[in-house]
RNA sequence: GUCCCCGUCGUCUAGCCCGGCCUAGGACAUCGCCCUUUCACGGCGGUAACACGGGUUCAAAUCCCGUCGGGGACGCCA
C-alpha cells in the first residue's frame, strides 16, 4: 500500500470536561479501524474554546484513554510528522489559511452585530424561513472592506457557501445532499481573531492528512460547511463516517442526569476496560451474523468494519454491561482482578496499606471468593459484608431471614450445630463436613432445611459462597491483623445462640 | 418553524443494499426446569419484534410513496 493511502483518523475532543462515553464510543471506532488497517490513531485536542478549556482536563484525558488501553501514535505527547498537535499552538495555520480564502475571495469579512444577526434570525423563524445568514456583507467590496477594518470596525470572516447544493459521501448513512439554502456561510474566524471550530476542524484534518473522520451524528449538519470548506481551500474531502447518538432509557441523548456517562465513574465502579470496550462495539456495531457478543480486543480489531456499523440510536444499557463486565471478571487475569479488588476492599477500610504477604493471600482468596458474585468491583466491600460485620443481634431481626428461622427445623438444626461447633477452634472443612452430617442424622432434615438455618448463624444471610471456601477464609481471617476483625466462627456461634434467646 | 438523520422482541442487534432459504436468528433482561446437601455460577427451555397505511410484485422485514414517532442541526459553542 502506497504511503499516501495509508488510513489515518484521528480522536479529537475538547479538554472541557470529563471524558464522555460517547465519545469513548467514537474514539475506540477510530481505533479499531486504525489498528485493522495499520494505519495511524491521531489524538489532537481541541482547545480553542479557551473559556471552557483547561489543562487539568487535558491530562485526565490522556489518562483516560491510556486506561482504555486506546494508545495514539501522534499526539500532544507523542511527536509525529504534523504537529503541533494542539489546537491553540496551531493559530498561525488557521490565519494564513483565512487571509487566502479572503484574499480570493472564497470568504469576507462581515461587520454585522451579533444583536443585528440575533434580529435576523427571530425575523426568519418568524417567518418560517430558513434561520440562515442573510448574506448582508457578501456583496460588500473588499476595498471598501478594507478600509472599515482599517477604521478599526470589528469583522468576523465569513467563507462564502457555493451556489450548489452540498454532495458527500458517508460510510455508515449512504450519499447525503444539502441545499444551499439551508447552509449559512459560517463564520470561520470571529471577529476577536480566534478561528471557529468548523473551520480549524478542516484546516487541521486536512493538514493532518486524515482520511476517515469518525465522529457523532451530531457533526452531520455541520458537515455541508465543512465540505464547502474543503472545496474552497482546494483540498481533497475525506470519507465521513457519522456515529448515531447514545440515548439514555428515555430515550433522551445519553447524559449525567442518567447515573453514570464518564469513563471516570466507570472506572470508579469496577467496571473492566475490557468489558467497557465490549460493550461499547457492540452499541452501534455487530458482526456479520449477529450471533457473537463475547469480543476481546484482538477479535474486535480483526472482526470491525465501518460498513457494518447501525445509523439508529442506541440505547445504553447497564444490565448488559453488567453482563460484559461479570464475564469478563470471571474470564480476564486473576492477577489483575485481584490487585483491583482488593484496592476497593483498601479504600473501604477493610485491608491494611501496605499489606503483609500473609494478609494479601488472604485478601486474594477473599477476592476470588466474592467476585464471582458481583456486577462489578465497587460492590466487593459490601459482599465482604458477610465476613466483616457479621452482626448476630442485625441477622436475628432481618426480614429477609425471617422465614428461615420461623421454620420448624431451624432451632433444632441451628442448636445441634452450634453446640458441636462452639468446641471446634478454628473449624476445619473436613469437621464442618462431618458436623454437618451428624445434624443432619439427629435432626432429620436436609438440603435447604439444614443449610439455610446453619449459613444464617455464620454469615447472617442465607444466600453465599460455598462453605467449603468460606469457613477456611473465616478462620484464617479472624487471626490476621485486620482494620476490622474478622469474628471467628466460634465467636459468630455464641454471639447468635445468645442473640436468638432473646426471641421467642 | 425549516432542514437532515433514524424506526426489527423491553434493550443491543442479525436479516434489508442483491425481494422467496424468515413459521424473523443471536444476546441482555425476564419467566420456568435441571444441576448444586443452600444461594450464585452453569445447562436446558419459554414469553416477546418487522411503527402504521398505501402501492409494486406470483411473492415484501427486504423496493417505492405517504403518515406517525424519535433524535440532531440551524451559534462570533465544540
Amino acid at each position: 500500500m502506497a504511503e499516501k493511502e495509508k488510513v489515518r483518523v484521528r480522536f479529537a475532543p475538547s479538554p472541557t470536561g470529563q471524558l464522555h462515553i460517547g465519545n469513548v464510543r467514537t474514539a475506540l471506532f477510530n481505533w479499531l479501524l486504525a489498528r485493522q488497517k495499520r494505519g495511524a490513531f491521531v489524538l489532537r485536542i481541541e482547545d480553542t474554546d479557551v473559556g471552557r478549556s483547561e489543562a487539568r482536563y487535558e491530562t485526565q484525558l490522556l489518562e483516560d484513554l491510556k486506561w482504555l488501553g486506546l494508545d495514539w501514535d501522534e499526539g500532544p505527547d507523542v511527536d509525529g510528522p504534523y504537529p503541533p498537535y494542539r489546537q491553540s499552538d496551531r493559530m498561525a495555520i488557521y490565519h494564513e489559511n483565512a487571509q487566502r480564502l479572503v484574499r480570493e475571495q472564497k470568504a469576507y469579512y462581515c461587520f454585522c452585530t451579533p444583536e443585528e444577526l440575533e434580529r435576523e434570525r427571530e425575523q426568519a423563524l418568524k417567518e418560517s424561513r430558513q434561520p440562515i445568514y442573510s448574506g448582508k456583507c457578501r456583496r460588500l467590496d473588499p476595498d471598501e472592506a478594507e478600509r472599515r477594518r482599517a477604521a478599526g470596525e470589528a469583522a468576523a470572516i465569513r467563507l462564502r457557501i457555493p451556489e450548489h447544493p452540498i454532495r458527500f459521501h458517508d460510510i455508515v448513512r449512504g450519499d447525503v445532499e444539502f441545499s444551499n439554502e439551508v447552509v449559512s456561510d459560517p463564520i470561520i474566524v470571529r471577529s476577536s481573531g480566534m478561528p471557529v471550530y468548523n473551520y480549524v476542524v478542516v484546516i487541521d484534518d486536512a493538514a493532518m492528512k486524515i482520511t476517515h473522520v469518525i465522529r457523532g451524528d451530531d457533526h452531520l449538519s455541520n458537515t455541508p460547511k465543512q465540505v464547502a470548506l474543503y472545496e474552497a481551500l482546494g483540498l481533497a474531502v475525506p470519507e465521513f463516517a457519522h456515529l448515531s447518538t447514545i440515548l439514555g432509557p428515555d430515550r433522551e441523548r445519553l447524559s449525567k442526569r442518567h447515573g453514570a456517562t464518564s469513563v471516570a465513574n466507570f472506572r470508579e465502579m469496577g467496571i473492566l476496560p475490557e468489558a467497557l470496550m465490549n460493550y461499547l462495539a457492540l452499541l452501534g456495531w455487530a458482526p456479520s451474523g449477529g450471533n457473537r457478543e463475547i469480543f476481546p480486543r484482538p477479535e474486535l480489531i480483526k472482526e470491525f468494519s465501518l460498513e457494518r456499523v447501525t445509523p439508529s440510536p442506541a440505547i445504553f444499557d447497564t444490565e448488559k454491561l453488567y453482563w460484559l463486565n461479570r464475564h469478563y471478571i470471571k474470564q480476564g487475569p486473576q492477577e489483575r482482578i485481584h490487585q483491583q479488588g482488593r484496592g476497593f476492599l483498601e479504600r473501604a477500610g477493610l485491608l491494611p496499606n501496605p499489606l503483609t504477604s500473609e494478609v494479601n493471600d488472604w485478601a486474594e482468596r477473599l477476592v476470588s471468593l466474592l467476585a464471582p458474585y458481583v456486577d462489578k468491583l465497587d460492590q466487593l466491600p459490601d459482599h465482604a459484608g458477610i465476613i466483616f460485620r457479621f452482626d448476630a443481634a442485625t441477622a436475628v431481626a432481618a426480614p429477609e431471614n425471617a422465614e428461615v428461622l420461623s421454620s420448624s427445623s431451624a432451632k433444632p438444626v441451628m442448636q445441634a450445630f452450634a453446640r458441636r461447633a462452639v468446641n471446634e477452634s478454628p473449624l476445619t472443612v473436613e469437621r464442618f463436613n462431618a458436623i454437618m452430617n451428624e445434624v443432619k442424622a439427629e435432626t432429620a432434615t436436609k438440603g435447604k432445611d439444614l443449610f439455610h438455618p446453619v449459613r444464617v448463624v455464620l454469615i447472617g444471610s442465607h444466600s453465599g459462597p460455598a462453605f467449603d471456601k468460606l469457613i477456611p477464609l473465616i478462620e484464617d481471617g479472624s487471626r490476621l491483623p485486620l482494620p476490622v476483625h474478622v469474628k471467628s466462627v466460634r465467636e459468630r456461634v455464641e454471639e447468635f445462640m445468645e442473640a436468638i434467646k432473646q426471641r421467642p
